[in-house]
RNA sequence: GGUCCGUUCGUCUAGGGGUUAGGACGCCAGGUUUUCAUCCUGGUAACAGGGGUUCGAUUCCCCUACGGACUACCA
């Protein structure tokens, strides 16, 4: 029988999830769900002096928003907690001296500034500082020194970092399901540190020892990680362990320009990088895909479609379909360019689906929140104006005018619609209304368009002023259907500001 | 600099030894809406360059260029 697949997305909780990270979860997701399997939540904070409060909730929360739920994880314990790397801290030492004692690591005492001292050396030379074979036994560490000698300095507690000892002369041939065979020299690996001198344990000793301690099948994660992959398999390798499969995901680039999206891109270009608004105590917060108002649906179908796609012209997938359609096989190995816009568009084809009813709860909140109170019918608002929206905040941009009489009138177009025979035409529409003893929408249309036919005048004599009297501006639904909604008395007064205006 | 990865319209991409190189976003035009938006129709636009292999390469191989990642007691 087939292992039961398993997959994990290690964030470390350094600050806000970038939309990267969040693509990286939603493709864990995405391939334990195809397969039936799990998917693991951890949290890699072995780096005290990086980890930043809030962080932690910030990731459950934005997974949580976007509806990919994780089966196991911190406040969610399975078989496998915990799952925070701070609270499996006594598990990695052993596996450390495991490998001191197979001779695949070793005791390295060099001081941080000795070590910047030789790079910087290194460098000034235009040359890159390799700590490996070539030089291990220049260092100080516990193979250039007596066995005597480094049990002293132990015993004096001088502080010292366990080096993994990488092979010299071999060629791995590496596999990653995204990308195919990769060979590395291992001469070109250098002698990586698996355990600080803190006590905690690297990303690479923790990574390994917890893949395989949760029994995970597949590494999805990005490509910043495919240098290490050949560290991480010599790492398998040394401790007998079967190596899960490989999956490196390209980066997601900057709009234009080059390099990797980053928070900067976001501001400059006015749209968030980030699932929530991320606020950290003081200064500036950092915009969120939620606070922005979009639907999780459509952040999470645009992340799919950043290098993965379904190889039909199908383009809209709900979670649901993702799940069912995904394949690691389909995922692209070049980096994708980041596109607000057509994010916008995986938007504005969500918000069209959602439910009226919604709508109508969440614009009359919008309307509290204004201070304004209507006896107009929202449902019918809402139903006129929702296809010229994109976001629930357009719909009060769209719909305003039925609230506020206009005030003014947009001068371009009043320039246009408002001439000098527009008065006695108003007048006439304001009889017409006036007469109506039913203000329908088919009754007023019925009534002017009548008017105007049998005066043998053109629509846009009335039809344009009208719409500017009851608008403010040339926007909006149907005159009539306006006009309905209004009510004869707010529609008549509305025409009748419009003729003194003009007078 | 070194190592590794990558390269099809402006962008996301499909395709794959012989195709009118397909779709989507954007943009442009037309239609509907006597407004605006939506919507519909159409248009614009691409195989980085050079060598091979082959009857034939955008597709396979090599080189170059360009892009990216990594190069910490960070993940």
């Amino acid at each position: 029988m087939a292992q039961k697949v398993r997959v994990r997305f290690a964030p470390s909780p350094t600050g806000p999830l970038h939309i990267g990270g969040v693509r990286t979860a939603l493709f864990n997701y995405l391939f334990a769900k195809k397969h039936g399997g799990d998917f693991v939540l951890r949290i890699e904070d072995t780096d005290q002096t990086r980890y930043v409060s809030g962080a932690e909730d910030y990731i459950k929360e934005s997974l949580d928003w976007l509806n990919i739920p994780y089966d196991e994880g911190p406040e969610k314990e399975g078989a496998y907690g915990p799952y925070r790397q701070s609270e499996r801290k006594h598990l990695y030492r052993q596996y450390a001296d495991q490998l001191i004692a197979s001779g695949n690591a070793y005791y390295a005492f060099d001081t941080p500034e000795a070590l910047s001292e030789q790079r910087a050396a290194y460098e000034a030379k235009k040359e890159t500082f390799i700590y490996n074979w070539h030089n291990r036994e220049q260092m100080n560490n516990s193979l250039s020194l007596s066995k005597e000698e480094v049990n002293t300095k132990i015993s004096n507690g001088t502080p010292y970092v366990i080096r993994f000892k990488s092979p010299q002369n071999e060629t791995l041939r590496l596999k990653d399901i995204i990308r195919g065979d990769i060979s590395i020299d291992t001469n070109v690996l250098d002698d990586k540190v698996l355990f600080k001198s803190d006590g905690m344990p690297t990303y690479h000793l923790a990574n390994i020892v917890d893949d395989h301690l949760m029994e995970i099948t597949h590494v999805i994660r990005g490509e910043e990680w495919l240098p290490s992959l050949a560290l991480h398999q010599l790492l398998y390798n040394a401790f007998g362990w079967q190596a899960p499969k490989f999956a490196h995901l390209s980066l997601i680039l900057k709009p234009n320009g080059k390099g990797k999206l980053s928070k900067r891109d976001g501001e400059a270009g006015g749209f968030p990088v980030f699932p929530l608004q991320w606020n950290p105590e003081e200064g500036k917060g950092l915009a969120g895909y939620r606070e922005d108002g979009y639907l999780p649906e459509a952040v999470i179908n645009m992340l799919a479609f950043l290098g993965w796609n379904p190889g039909t012209e199908q383009e809209l997938f709900s979670l649901k379909e993702l799940v069912a359609d995904f394949s690691l096989d389909r995922v692209n190995k070049a980096g994708a360019k980041f596109d607000p816009e057509k994010t916008k568009w995986f938007q504005q084809q969500y918000f069209q689906q959602v439910d009226e009813r919604q709508l109508v709860l969440q614009f009359s909140e919008t309307l509290q929140n204004k201070g304004v109170s209507t006896t107009l019918d929202l449902d019918k608002i809402v139903a006129l104006v929702k296809e010229r929206a994109v976001f629930i905040e357009d719909l009060w941009e769209q719909a305003s005018f039925f609230f506020e009489t206009p005030s003014s009138y947009d001068e371009k177009a009043a320039k246009k619609a408002f001439k000098e025979d527009t008065p006695a035409i108003l007048q006439e529409v304001v009889s017409l209304m006036s007469a109506a003893e039913d203000f329908s929408t088919t009754v007023l249309s019925e009534a002017i368009k009548g008017w105007i036919t049998s005066q043998e005048m053109g629509f846009g004599k009335v039809m344009m002023p009208l719409r500017l009297a009851l608008v403010g501006a040339m926007k909006g639904p149907d005159v009539f259907e306006i006009a309905s909604v209004l009510g004869k008395e707010e529609s008549i007064s509305r025409v009748k500001n419009a003729i003194a205006f003009i007078a």
